[in-house]
RNA sequence: UGACCCAUGGUGUAACGGUAGCACUACAGAUUUUGGUUCUGUCUGUUAAGGUUCGAAUCCUUAUGGGUCAACCA
């Protein structure tokens, strides 16, 4: 805690909660996820900010799947939501709860309200209770059931519980205010009946509370000091506080803050699911989803997804976070970090016509980012694959790499020059013929030459092939939230997939947990399905290219 | 035509009544055997109008703009 740095609006609450000593200093947060369906990076942001302000006040943060509707919920989403946090380097220890552990003591929580007075089995109809609330600017009117007496309300529930209505036949509602003017106070629901078996508790249940009932309650169980959602639960706040007063139980604080929005990016689970379940994507985990197992499958490091939950900040305003601002912190974190190798993604043959037969070895730094890294030795040869756009055979001014009867330094190697295109039938570019300069090589050059420009290559009997897989924005345009029908706005390049890259021979046995990159091409990844014999590169994000073309 | 919330460069976020700062973007230059990295510089901002004050991005009022709320979802 150090004393100038600046604070977000939660800190400062914090801060000023524990100076006043409030619950003895202490702090517990909570991320609380619905188990139906998979994390994004928006709950990155969520995660980060609960686990991290616990451990920044030394406190406890707990994981508690918000699993109160049986009909979305299911454990193969507890799984993914549990790998997923835990990848991103947090630990609940041994506070993994369910609101469904809490059903009972829920439940008990209605009864008292019943007894209070303050809760009443509605026999109306879903569409009747809907009109009755009547709308913003108009007051609800109060349900014929309202004034049932405190035992009829209590035998009508314990009927409810025990099976003897249909779905939608009653529900249990707080008796509040029908005139409010924040509509979740005209008699919230807090119990419905529901006959799906729940994920965890089975078919003991055939009542479940709804959200309003169950999360302040169970923040309160669990004694959680300060309960962190989004903007949109603001004006269930009052709701929450009322619970708790009218419960007379712990008193756990809501506080909103703006929810993560990024360009090109979709947040809705809804629309998630629908890519994945009209195949439009290769699943919850498809490196083009913004969840956190696609971007674990992209090759993101964790690390750069805290450090942008961190970068995006914490405000009450509505953002909308630039997808460069991401980039940025991707390429920094893998700048460090990834080993250089050269792949020829779009192979062109070029010839060295006054080079040797022999193999010459040419030494390479593993990373100019990190000493510790190393060099390592590559081979060189007469015969080399190079970049087919590295060569252009009518060029524009900006072009700097290899043109007819044009010089260029191979990465590590020798300065090439041009000297005829070979070209088959179609008048397609087949190879090039090259010569090179005896006595610029690298490390001992004394050429006196001056390329504009460096390229990456591999030789061609030592190079090995693989599958490399480019990936885009999935949208075509920067607001896909505001567009309900997603079809029309996909980006059909958001994927391309090249089967024939050359890489350098080493990489047959490269590293899975390895970020590497191809020199001039970007930071790559191995897809989960790469095996050595069929190698498969995940591009996670391209190089900065300032030849703009 | 309700309630609640929000408003600082293109984007995001600081400044807590006393010099509007930082990051990203864009642009320009330097370095570079990756058109990468690194370094330097430049551009652009307090929604508006009143009020309080010696002094307002900050407090007050009003306006304007934006967001959320009318599931037996969370």
């Amino acid at each position: 805690m150090s004393e100038n740095k600046s604070r977000n609006f939660i800190e400062e609450i914090i801060e000023e909660d524990i100076r006043n000593n409030k619950h003895q200093g202490r702090i517990h947060t909570r991320f609380p996820p619905e188990p139906n369906g998979y994390l994004h990076i928006g709950h990155a942001k969520s995660i980060c900010l609960n686990f991290g302000i616990a451990k920044q006040y030394n406190g406890k943060t707990n994981l508690r799947f918000d699993d109160t509707n049986p009909a979305a919920e299911e454990t193969e989403y507890v799984e993914s939501i549990k790998e997923d946090i835990r990848w991103l380097g947090f630990d609940w220890e041994d506070r993994e709860y369910y609101a469904s552990d809490y059903f009972q003591q829920l439940y008990e929580f209605a009864v008292q309200l019943i007894k209070a007075g303050k809760a009443y089995v509605d026999d109306s109809s879903a569409e009747e209770i809907g009109k009755m609330r009547g709308i913003p600017t108009v007051p609800g009117i109060l349900s014929p059931y309202r004034d049932r007496s405190i035992d009829e309300n209590l035998v009508l529930f314990e009927d409810m519980k025990t099976g003897k209505y249909k779905e939608g036949e009653k529900v249990l509602r707080t008796k509040l205010d029908m005139s409010s003017p924040n509509m979740h106070l005209r008699d919230p629901i807090i119990y419905r009946i529901l006959f799906t078996p729940h994920h965890r508790t089975g078919t003991n249940w055939c009542i479940y509370p709804t959200y309003d009932f169950a999360h302040g309650q169970s923040d309160s169980i669990e004694g959680i000091t300060h309960s962190i959602c989004t903007l949109e639960f603001e004006n269930h706040r009052p709701l929450y506080n009322w619970f708790i007063e009218n419960l007379d139980i712990f008193p756990s604080r809501q506080i909103e803050f703006a929810r993560l929005n990024l360009e090109y990016t979709l947040m809705s689970k809804r629309k998630l699911l629908q890519l994945v379940n009209e195949k439009i994507v290769d699943g919850w985990d498809d490196p083009r989803m913004p969840t956190i197992s696609g971007i674990r499958r992209r090759g993101i490091p964790s690390e750069a997804l805290r450090e942008f939950a961190t970068a995006v900040g914490i405000a009450r305003r509505e953002n909308v976070i630039e997808i460069s601002k991401f980039e940025n912190i991707v390429r920094a974190q893998l700048n460090k970090i990834a080993i250089r190798t050269m792949a020829v993604l779009r192979p062109l043959k070029v010839v060295i016509r006054n080079f040797s037969s022999e193999l010459e070895w040419m030494e390479i730094v593993n990373n100019p980012e990190d000493p510790k890294s190393g060099k390592r030795k590559i081979p060189f040869g007469k015969e080399i694959y190079i970049e087919a756009d590295d060569f252009m055979e009518s060029p524009s001014e900006d072009f700097f790499r290899l043109t007819l009867g044009g010089i260029v330094r191979l990465k590590s190697a020798y300065i090439i020059q041009c000297e005829e295109i070979v070209k088959d039938k179609n008048g397609d570019i087949e190879y090039l013929l090259c010569s090179y300069i005896e006595n610029s090589r690298s490390g001992s050059d004394k050429s006196g030459l001056k390329p504009k420009s460096v390229i990456h290559w591999v030789e061609v009997s030592n190079c090995i092939s693989a599958t490399v897989r480019l990936y885009g924005n999935m949208f075509t345009v920067p607001d896909p939230s505001n567009y309900e029908d997603i079809h029309s706005i996909l980006n059909k390049e958001s994927f391309i997939e090249i089967s024939n890259a050359k890489l350098e021979l080493e990489m047959k046995s490269a590293n899975k947990e390895l970020r590497y990159q191809f020199m001039r091409k970007g930071y790559f990844f191995q897809d989960k399905s790469s095996t050595s014999q069929n190698l498969i590169f995940n591009r996670t994000i391209s190089l900065k290219d300032s030849f703009l073309k």
